[in-house]
RNA sequence: GCGCCUGUAGCUCAGUCGGAUAGAGCAGGAGCCUUCUAAGCUCUUGGCCGGGGGUUCGAAUCCUCCCAGGCGCGCCA
């Protein structure tokens, strides 16, 4: 059990004693200061009012009653306006190491998300171009996210939506068939509203290795219609590419056009019109959006009888909700921020809770190279690439980068400075922790020492302020990982991860492990560091970054 | 004009439900390798948490007004 679970209960006791009830407001953790102790809590100052006494005299006679009890504590002590900071007996610390050697790849894991369904929509990048670095930045999030969430005891599906239908396919279909035309010497011009980039020349160019002039003899409806699934398949093939080697998984690609030939849209449309949540008006269908919490209402099908996105995507969010999704997360780009009250507005009319849809707003990225800001506009074509950026940077150094900031504040992502190895790039310092263990130990099989669960025995022998620095820190692994679930936020996990390389780093150059003054002490190290390299690996895993064994 | 996001050390950024004297890395300064990986460690300089008002035992955090930067406000996608 976890030490803040541990006190909280322990702490609803005593004050269940007293006839009074733990205040959910109250807080239970690590004080800024090591002088305060181990954990520190501030219910007597929340409990005073109700109470009716001051909040050092209520701490105390709290203190009073843990007191009377046995527990895990060394001490209790009341301190500054209330507080009550707790130190917890040595042998409760030295505990994690075997909790961890026992769950391994599973420390971590919690039930904190009661198996709540949730659905995570990321990336969906219209199938136009190559992903470039700001999907990235989504993908990246969405991933780890999803994986955390699992590790929290969520039941978690990764899902892309693919806009496969309306006018950006007509217009991608025709750029490629320009692209063709040129290929077969025929003078045909890209205009402003074209796809300009280079990848199509790619793909006008297997259309006539497959099928030589043969389009230039068909109908150009036929002709466009080949050019447009082409560049489709083979941009969504890139796509796919560009995700596994970043190492993201969506377990389901969902089409847009299968929500229109399902009926789906139409349907929803209906409900809407039934609920007296949309009209026509000019000859146009219009959600009313307004009765909600979006300050106009939104066109759904224009009064040249085509649909918007907007009508899809509410069919689309509909159609998560019919599959039973408790809770919707949905990962933008932060440019798409203005859609977020429509879409709202959307679910409430689904007749569901706004809250349960959550929209992660990921920033932009402004890529860099020595300081000196990289143009990209996705119109003229110019933008860079994800997969020239991995093959620079790398896939770990991208990823640790990507989710080692809040999603919500803007990314400046260096190029160069990606790819140095120093605290400007934090991921490097991360994997060497886990990379000296894993040496450590290869070490000491040339040696002949191991180390195994039958070492758990000596534990006590960690009982410096740097042992019990680090054992605390793991500690703290399963909170960070429910913390980072419930938040919605990745970077939690970075940032712990950088901390507990720190305590190893800091441990490794003091105290010798192979050179240890007793074998038992030997032991105990090295069981402590196996936890250390238990923990950095399965924290690196939910970020999608490798934890080598060398460096 | 309206709305959303951001503003914390010279730079890049953390700061969870409002908690104690605001943190980390980089950069600057001073040290540490005959010893398990120096991609490391130790010490140190550096702050009006954009600004003003408010809420309370307590505010970087909540409310309000202002300032600066980014983005969005279409029968576009």
């Amino acid at each position: 059990m976890s030490a803040q679970k541990y006190l909280i209960n322990l702490l609803s006791e005593v004050l269940a004693q007293m006839g009074l009830e733990w205040p959910e407001k109250a807080s239970v953790e690590p004080p800024r200061e090591k002088k305060f102790g181990d954990l520190a809590c501030n219910a007597a100052m929340i409990l005073a009012k109700t109470a009716r006494c001051n909040p050092r005299d209520l701490a105390n006679q709290i203190k009073e009653h843990i007191l009377k009890r046995e527990s895990y504590l060394e001490s209790v002590q009341t301190a500054g306006p209330g507080f009550l900071n707790f130190t917890f007996k040595k042998n409760f610390w030295q505990s994690i190491i075997q909790q961890i050697n026992n769950e391994k790849k599973a420390f971590g894991r919690s039930g904190h998300g009661q198996g709540k369904k949730v659905q995570i929509e990321f990336v969906s990048a219209n199938p136009t171009g190559p992903l470039h670095i700001g999907h990235g930045r989504g993908a990246a999030v969405g991933d780890s996210l999803a994986r955390i969430m699992r590790f929290a005891g969520y039941e978690v599906s990764t899902e892309y939506y693919l806009n496969d239908a309306g006018r950006q396919m007509m217009v991608l279909g025709r750029s490629a068939w320009i692209r063709y035309q040129n290929i077969c010497g025929i003078d045909a011009e890209l205009d402003e509203g074209h796809y300009q980039g280079e990848y199509l020349l790619e793909v006008a160019q297997a259309i006539f290795t497959e099928m030589g002039r043969g389009l230039l003899e068909m109908e150009e409806s036929e002709a466009l219609s080949i050019c447009r699934k082409t560049a489709v398949h083979m941009i969504l093939e890139g796509i796919k590419k560009d995700l596994s080697d970043f190492h993201v998984e969506h377990q389901v690609w969902f089409s847009e056009n299968s929500l229109i030939e399902d009926n789906i849209v139409s349907d929803t449309l209906d409900m809407l019109l039934e609920k007296g949540m949309a009209y026509e008006h000019e000859g146009a269908l219009w959600f009313r959006s307004t009765a909600l919490e979006d300050d106009k209402d939104r066109v759904l099908r224009k009064s040249d009888g085509t649909l918007t996105y907007f009508a899809s995507d509410i069919a689309y969010h509909k159609n998560k909700y019919d599959r039973g999704y408790d809770l919707l997360v949905d990962i933008w780009g932060a440019d798409h921020h203005g859609y977020v009250p429509r879409m709202k507005s959307a679910v409430a009319a689904l007749g569901k809770s706004p809250d349960s849809l959550e929209v992660i707003l990921v920033q932009l990225v402004n890529l860099l190279r020595e300081g000196k800001q990289i143009a990209m506009s996705t119109r003229a074509g110019e933008f860079v690439a994800l997969r020239d950026v991995l093959r620079e940077v790398g896939r770990d150094a991208c990823r640790f980068m990507f989710l080692s900031r809040k999603s919500d504040s803007h990314l400046d992502f260096d190029l160069e400075m990606v790819k140095k190895r120093t605290m400007d790039n934090p991921v490097y310092y991360v994997q060497y922790a886990h990379a000296r263990i894993c040496s450590l130990f290869d070490k000491a099989a040339e040696k002949g020492i191991r180390a195994d669960s039958s070492f758990l025995s000596s534990l006590d022998l960690l009982d410096t302020q740097q042992d019990l620095d680090i054992l605390k820190k793991m500690a703290e692994f399963p909170d960070i990982i429910a913390a980072s679930a419930r938040n919605l936020s990745p970077h939690h996990l970075s940032f712990y991860l950088m901390e507990l390389a720190g305590s190893l780093h800091r441990y490794y150059t003091v105290n010798p492990v192979l050179t240890a003054e007793s074998h038992d002490l030997i032991r105990s190290r090295m069981v402590l560091f196996m936890a250390v390299a238990t923990v950095l690996k399965n924290g690196l895993y939910l970020l999608g970054v490798s934890a080598p064994e060398r460096m």
